[in-house]
RNA sequence: GUCCCCAUCGUCUAGUGGCCUAGGACGCUGGCCUCUCACGCCGGUAACGGGGGUUCAAAUCCCCCUGGGGACGCCA
């Protein structure tokens, strides 16, 4: 069995779309399960751009996704005179011809053609010219007349379309680069390619593909057409439906394993599991059960996804992101030890980094500064709570040791000594050490801002009652 | 317009002719838990686009219709 080798092209666009990086997880994983090789490379025929900056997003979005790739990135742009040996080869096996017809020209012979009802195309009229190379030449594939071209795709099945329909697609421009269609043949060819999987927005270009394949006398590789990613309005995704790219989601909090789960599970599905690590990604991955039709990329379910991860990842894991995402909201470094601490407690509550860290801005914050609700202090800071927020200040001055256990001992007597129900202390209380109304529980939170926090805080929510 | 592709709950999907009075998940929703908010647990809601065939039997196979998507560039 030869080495399976996939590969990723995107165009240098400046930043990872999650369709690019779904096709670009499903090559991933089928060359990974397989023990085979995944190739990056940009396709920039397209001239005059700054290449390495552009290329340098989506670089980034593979590697923060953990799509590491064994050879690239190469650039299309690099490999010109390569793409040209390989028409001058199609020019001598009379594959192809120069054609000197003018861009006007042919839009003129497509015009004719819709308005008669026909498929649009290069009328051929310099196909049997034997033109010689000259300035304002291009040369165009000689595509059979008739008959049908066909070809086998993993997802799709049998896909056959009539050679009438295709047109002598221009294979080198007039400046001498060449075209598309013909540059992703000879690299897949020459980088020996044996299965690609892409959107379903290139089934149509896969027949002229196939076509330069035969002339070029080379044996088919494995295609897997997946479905478009649509948004809600089943439109295709674009930025008016929200977050596309990979880096944005990054710096919304998500991490990059929900991320991952969600894409393989778009247009991906083994039984009915719903989470996967990347390792059963790869036990699992097979390329029979992708989807045929067109999802819709639903956000609300990527957040549970990334909830979930929030979840069940380790607070040493966490810590440091909470610390950047921290420091982005204006908070100067923090203690890593105490952030380990802070992320328990926050773990099933948020669904991002993002909304982690604003809910644990209380625990970072000066305690003479602490934000405060002001309708819940005006609501819950009373007169009422002052007598036992004195007794309570002094009893957690000189409390020991100040944990969950003991807090909740303490407190047990305490309630039972004044014959009150803890109710009528734990929202006041709440207000007077995190300044809202909602948080973790009051024992846990406690005993992570520890006794000199606590003590302060209580002290400061007197002062604002007296 | 022409060609290609697609069609199960609102969404992601399971289903490869009988195991389907169609399963799971997100969402929504009722309840439990409870110091708030979450988490969690238990329950509910909701789908095979329509019409013809084939077959003892069809969500599953075939045809037509309808609907959706994509492509028709000297873009990729």
């Amino acid at each position: 069995m030869t080495t399976v080798i996939t590969r990723f092209p995107p165009s240098p666009t400046g930043h990872l779309h999650v369709g690019g990086a779904r096709t670009a997880l499903f090559n991933w994983l089928w060359a990974r399960k397989n023990g085979g090789k995944f190739i990056l490379r940009i396709e920039d025929t397209d001239a005059a751009r700054s290449t390495g900056e552009m290329t340098r997003g989506i670089l980034d979005g593979m590697r923060w996704l953990g799509l590491d790739w064994d050879e690239g990135p190469y650039f299309q742009s690099r490999r010109i005179s390569l793409y040209n040996e390989y028409i001058d080869r199609l020019l001598q096996t009379g594959h192809a011809y120069y054609c000197a017809c003018t861009p006007d020209e042919v839009e003129a012979m497509r015009n004719e053609a819709r308005a008669a009802g026909a498929v649009p195309k290069y009328n051929g009229r310099c196909r049997e010219k034997g033109l010689a190379p000259g300035p304002g030449r291009v040369v165009r594939f000689k595509a059979p007349l008739n008959g049908e071209t066909s070809f086998k795709d993993v997802v799709k099945g049998n896909v056959s379309v009539p050679n009438a329909q295709l047109d002598d697609m221009v294979l080198r421009r007039v400046d001498g680069i060449p075209t598309y269609n013909l540059a992703v043949v000879v690299d897949d060819v020459t980088m020996a390619v044996t299965h690609i999987i892409r959107g379903d927005d290139h089934l149509s270009n896969t027949p002229k593909q196939v076509l330069l394949y035969e002339a070029l006398g080379q044996a088919l590789p494995q295609f897997g057409h997946v479905p478009m990613i649509l948004g809600p309005d089943k439109k295709k995704l674009s930025k008016r439906h929200g977050a596309t790219s990979v880096t944005v989601y990054r710096e919304l909090g998500y991490l990059p394993e929900a991320v991952v789960n969600y894409l393989a599970r778009l247009g991906w599905s083994h039984k009915d599991q719903e989470i996967f690590s990347l390792d059963e990604l790869l036990t699992h991955f097979s390329l029979g059960h992708l989807g045929t039709s067109a999802c819709v990329f639903d956000q609300g379910k990527l957040l549970w996804l990334n909830a979930h991860y929030i979840k069940s990842e380790t607070p040493q894991r966490l810590a440091p992101l909470l610390a950047d995402f921290l420091q982005q909201r204006g908070h100067r470094e923090v203690n890593s030890a105490y952030l380990e601490a802070i992320v328990p407690l926050l773990q099933p509550r948020a669904g991002t980094m993002v909304e982690m860290a604003e809910m644990a801005e209380f625990f970072v914050a000066d305690d003479h500064r602490l934000p405060m609700d002001e309708a819940a202090a005006g609501k819950y800071l009373t007169a009422q709570v002052k007598e036992h927020f004195v007794s309570l200040h002094n009893l957690l001055q000189t409390t020991s040791p100040f944990d969950q256990a003991a807090l909740e001992a303490l407190f047990s007597r305490y309630l039972e000594d004044k014959d009150v129900v803890f109710k009528v202390l734990a929202q006041p209380l709440r207000v007077a050490l995190t300044g809202k109304t909602k948080s973790p529980g009051l024992f846990e939170t406690m005993e992570v801002l520890g006794q000199a926090r606590v003590v302060r805080r209580l002290a400061n929510a007197l002062r604002r009652i007296e």
